[in-house]
DNA sequence: TGTACATCAGTGAACGCGCGTTCACTGATGTAC
DNA sequence: TGTACATCAGTGAACGCGCGTTCACTGATGTAC
């Protein structure tokens, strides 16, 4: 058709990787990343179990693949939220919020993460906790300027962020145990983790006094 | 030797289902559930294959028995600890410092734990839960007779008992990730989760002023 | 535009291997008398 | 205590199967002229 210098067989490339990783993360609903099968997610794409070795290596690659499909889009989000200078209340709720919401919408790629976290396959472990190290810096530096941190070192900062991020991925674990068609459920849930993170926020804001 | 009735042969099953566990358990340090072999467990123990299917229908229920062991008994050491009528800078540095000394001593049992909470066996997955869920009752059994507990609805007390319980798992699986033989990150950890849980503590003290 | 050659994503057949499960068996332990 | 029979944990051989990996290949896409 056009004669713009090609690109097509890249695209095309592009396409069939593309489809092992959608492939991989469907078949990984039901198990985890070591028991899944080369040839399994081949089939399941329609090519030649051998075509795999033209993308990755070997599984723990797709699964790093994977680890960056999932949590590579949460960092601006993260920077929208905290950025948005609400008062705590109001940034609670938001970030439950949205929690649920990207839950719902990347509810594959959640149930990877929180099934890989602790895994028994290192590459992915390293690549989850390098990118939720990642998001711990980017609160702890969205938690330094507020009026409240103030007294905090640096350290403590990135331990009260790490709670924040820790407590973020138990809340997504949660919601996702809990059946979609039951909005009760979904909301103690959310009810639990709003809890949760204010309680968190009383000690944060009083924690001046206590050491005092 | 001595004509008591039997009993010799019912021993003599138990210890090779203890082997059985054990290899299991041993094999499970660097893989998860889902990717280990039932060959690879009767192997190790240097049993037949078909032995297997003596003690176990399945690999899901050898991890199913292998959460008994890890968790059940937790129950009373839970129990102690809260019993003890500490105030709550003490009961924090006990609790964490029960905490190490636990993951030291059953290191393979709570990776295990830690590795299959959202891993890839659901009978595993659910029989973790159940246990998880019963610690959230017994802490917040402990909780509620506490005079900073006025006010609190059963339903908070709950849910911030899961919150130290799920902070406890965290603890422990942080602790898992630090070689043993670097005391500075170990030391790290610990200041890390006493002041989470401190955080955690004086918001629950404050928690009253703040819903006024 | 047309031709001749290079690239390389995907093929399909083949390989050796370890898997989970079944089955009839063996022989030590247990029991009845 | 001794004998005859029952139980059943563990054996070992066999099975069919799907696995990961290799390799020379094909043919569409890309490039040089």
């Amino acid at each position: 058709m056009s004669h713009t210098s090609g690109g097509v067989r890249q695209a095309q490339k592009e396409q069939t990787r593309q489809a092992l990783l959608d492939a991989g993360l469907r078949l990984l609903d039901r198990q985890s990343l070591s028991s899944l099968g080369l040839r399994e997610v081949t089939r399941a794409v329609g090519v030649a179990p051998a075509a795999f070795y033209r993308h990755f290596p070997d599984m723990a690659a797709l699964g790093v693949a994977l680890v960056g499909e999932a949590l590579g889009s949460l960092h601006a989000v993260i920077r929208d939220v905290m950025s948005d200078g609400l008062d705590a209340e109001r940034l609670i709720d938001r970030t439950v919020a949205i929690t649920a919401a990207y839950v719902d919408e990347h509810r594959a790629h959640i149930r990877f993460i929180a099934r890989e976290r602790y895994g028994g396959v290192q590459p992915v472990r390293a690549a989850i906790a390098a990118e939720l190290g990642r998001f711990t810096d980017e609160v702890a530096a969205g938690l330094a300027p507020q009026p409240v941190s103030r007294g905090w070192s640096p350290d403590d900062l990135r331990v009260l962020a790490g709670l924040y991020v820790d407590h973020m991925v138990l809340t997504a674990a949660a919601m996702m145990e809990v059946p979609e068609d039951d909005p009760a459920a979904r909301a103690e849930v959310m009810r639990a983790a709003r809890l949760r993170m204010q309680i968190i926020s009383v000690g944060r804001s009083h924690w001046a006094e206590h050491r005092a």
